[in-house]
DNA sequence: GTAATGTCTTTTATCGTGAAAAAACATTTT
DNA sequence: AAAATGTTTTTTCACGATAAAAGACATTAC
């Protein structure tokens, strides 16, 4: 089957959004950069609109004709990436349960499962053993090492010692920097959807990961830089399996926030250090608390498939 | 071509190594455990190795007819692995000059000049990208960051955090922990070395290698453990690029060595810290002292090649 | 009956191939 | 002549296929 065309149908579907603001489209490779692909995609794209009646399309003219209607976009599933997908289904699998530590993992069997090549399977094995919840044997099977306590406890630890570092950079940074607007920014982000957390509690996540990314990126240093992928990655599918007490969690965490803030802010070293750890600290609860030391929860369902397998 | 038998070829020469010592092999499986290998390989082995006049072969019965000869082994470039093949020759290409920081890297250039597979050159790619010296381009090429002066002080940064950590975990084990039998058999490796330093100087690579990784374990971290992988990376082929005063740097970092096991045996957390902070701070020098800021050597011949094109 | 050997099956490692997407080059338009 | 469009080439991404290697099962030896 090769190769899917998501990119083209990604794209498409961003450009048909563009639509709805302008009379008309800019060049084609502004296109490009706006929506971040090729000439080559944004030219497929500008034809497909033509021939379905969006656009009128003649060299330099791409005139708007019609708005989009639901039906001209791809469907959100088709937009994915091998990756992604390949990404969700493992994890699912993961957290399902019935993954325990020591089982074996099948780059065969999983990549069958998924309905992919195997190729796609080792990519992302490969990629994914950064994240140190797997492991390659050599010339042999992956073995899993399960989303444990234990492995949560080094996350966190790391975790610590390179946001206390970064955050310590933050403080010292220049006051002309461009980081305090972000700064800035963030604050009133947060101040806003703490009026609204009711509503947009779940919203959070999203806000999380930026603020603690911009304190990350004040230690110029490539490799904490990257570790926060780790967090991130494990936060994400956490946040979608611990759904307990949600609301509230994130209450706390945008109060913390703001103080976390207001100690950058002041560019007191002290002030700085106590509040990353109060966060730090509650973070590393929140994480702790959603892995019960002897999880082994069975899948709800029949979903339970030889991915894994006992070793 | 599909797959080499580098294995095979491998398992072999060192079985071949094994015929010197006895007059019988042991059973299949156990020779499989010796050698890292499965029953399958053992028995290929096994076939040759009778075929050659070897070994008598029946059943239970392996016995050794005559010593190897130096015909008998496969050419040691044949039990190279794939993947050491391409990242010698990468790394070979990016140490050799001309490798500017924000070069492209093109995967399929470096397959047809390396002679293999793109899904083996894709597969290095990924692995190598931890190490931080390279990046994916989304739907496009790798970029390479260069190593400079900048990538060795982010590195020791890291290193040096997680190194005084490990060691001062280290130096709160219990008395009755196996890894203080491991680090009197490093201190006697190490003292046997310094006196024979003028001619086997060349050894303390390996030897610096063991002697941090018992270090780095006792954090019980595996991201603490893991990160020493890229400084083993690193410091390999800093090995082979910086021959410059070699001997003496190895005398010198063979004394720190010595005091940091010392303090480490003295189980005095200030002590540890400054013998450590100490081989730290000369080991940075070494590293840094190696890349001079400007440095764009040419190659000595005219082995440049397309795989770093400008970008 | 445990542990080896003998045989068969499954999985991993690697390649060549082809479509999607990017990039390079050539031509036109303003 | 700078920046767009039009055209061609190159590279990336993903697949199926195949030999090497591992692993599972059946049989024999002690």
């Amino acid at each position: 089957m090769s190769k899917s065309n998501n990119v083209y149908k990604d794209a498409f579907n961003r450009c048909l959004r563009l639509l709805d603001e302008t009379q008309s489209l800019p060049s084609e490779p502004e296109l490009g950069t706006l929506l971040g692909v090729s000439r080559t995609t944004v030219r497929s794209i500008l034809s497909r609109m033509e021939e379905t009646g969006l656009i009128a399309w003649n060299k330099r003219n791409k005139t708007v004709l019609r708005t989009p209607r639901p039906e001209d976009f791809f469907p959100e599933e088709e937009t994915d990436s091998l990756a992604e997908i390949i990404e969700r289904s493992f994890m699912r699998r993961l957290l399902a349960g019935g993954a325990e530590a020591g089982m074996q993992i099948n780059e065969l069997e999983l990549a069958r499962e998924i309905g992919v090549g195997t190729t796609s399977v080792r990519e992302f094995l490969i990629r994914f053993s950064r994240f140190g919840l797997i492991e390659k044997r050599r010339n042999s099977h992956w073995v899993l090492k399960g989303f444990t306590r234990a492995f949560a406890l080094e996350l966190t630890e790391i975790r610590e010692m390179f946001e206390l570092r970064s955050a310590a950079a933050f403080a010292e940074l220049p006051v002309d920097s461009a980081v305090w607007a972000d700064l800035d920014r963030l604050e009133v982000e947060h101040r806003q959807l703490a009026s609204d957390i009711a509503t947009r509690f779940n919203e959070f996540s999203e806000l999380d990961e930026r603020l603690h990314r911009l304190i990350h990126r004040a230690s110029h240093n490539r490799f904490i830089v990257d570790f926060y992928d780790v967090i991130a990655m494990i936060f994400h599918y956490h946040y979608q399996w611990n759904k307990a007490e949600e609301r509230q969690r994130n209450e706390v965490a945008i109060q913390e926030h703001l103080a976390y803030i207001a100690a950058l802010k002041s560019r007191d070293p002290a002030k700085v250090d106590i509040a990353c750890r109060k966060h730090l600290k509650s973070a590393r609860q929140t994480l702790l608390s959603s892995i019960p030391e002897g999880r082994q929860a069975q899948p709800a369902d029949g979903t339970l498939t030889g991915t894994f397998a006992r070793a």
